[in-house]
DNA sequence: AGCCTTTGACCAGCG
DNA sequence: TCGCTGGTCAAAGGC
């Protein structure tokens, strides 16, 4: 599969979006990071952060704060009131990928079925406050 | 037949 | 009070 020629996904080399607005909860999700190509056939392609749950798209924008596209998902799960939002650019998706978390999943990931830590609630046990996906403004 | 994806429009909140 | 942006919901189409 030569699709993916930049596996670097998660990796949100932006780092902030220089607004001054609201700070956005970003959480590192579990272990189970996969990629999940998506495009067409030729053209501007990119690989989707997967986190091991389900996500359906309910929304898409662009936002011009940022210069950057949008996309709304939410968890599958009702149960669930997960949401994850995914920013790219138009021009360079896999360069500016970024993915913000929302919530917490309050249900184990379909990938890990079967094997769930009987808690539950051990998926929220990140800091949403300033964790960000290896873009943090903490550049030291 | 069912589910998912995409686009547009509408609404709410904030400046 | 008006305008703008962000976010969400709904409907239609395609697989």
């Amino acid at each position: 599969m030569a699709s993916n020629s930049q596996p670097t996904t998660t990796t949100g080399a932006g780092g902030r979006n220089g607004h001054g607005d609201k700070e956005e909860a970003e959480q590192t999700p579990p272990p189970p990071e996969e990629a999940t190509t998506v495009g067409g056939g030729d053209g501007v392609q990119f690989v989707m952060p997967e986190d091991g749950y389900e996500w359906k798209k309910y929304g898409q924008k662009f936002i011009k704060n940022i210069q950057k596209n949008r996309s709304y998902f939410r968890c599958r799960e009702q149960r669930c009131g997960a949401k994850k939002k995914v920013e790219w650019h138009p021009h360079d998706p896999s360069l500016n990928l970024r993915v913000v978390y929302d919530g917490a999943h309050q249900h184990g990931s379909p990938s890990a079925a079967g094997e769930e830590g009987g808690g539950g609630a051990t998926a929220n046990q990140y800091d949403l406050s300033t964790q960000y996906f290896g873009g943090g403004p903490r550049s030291h």
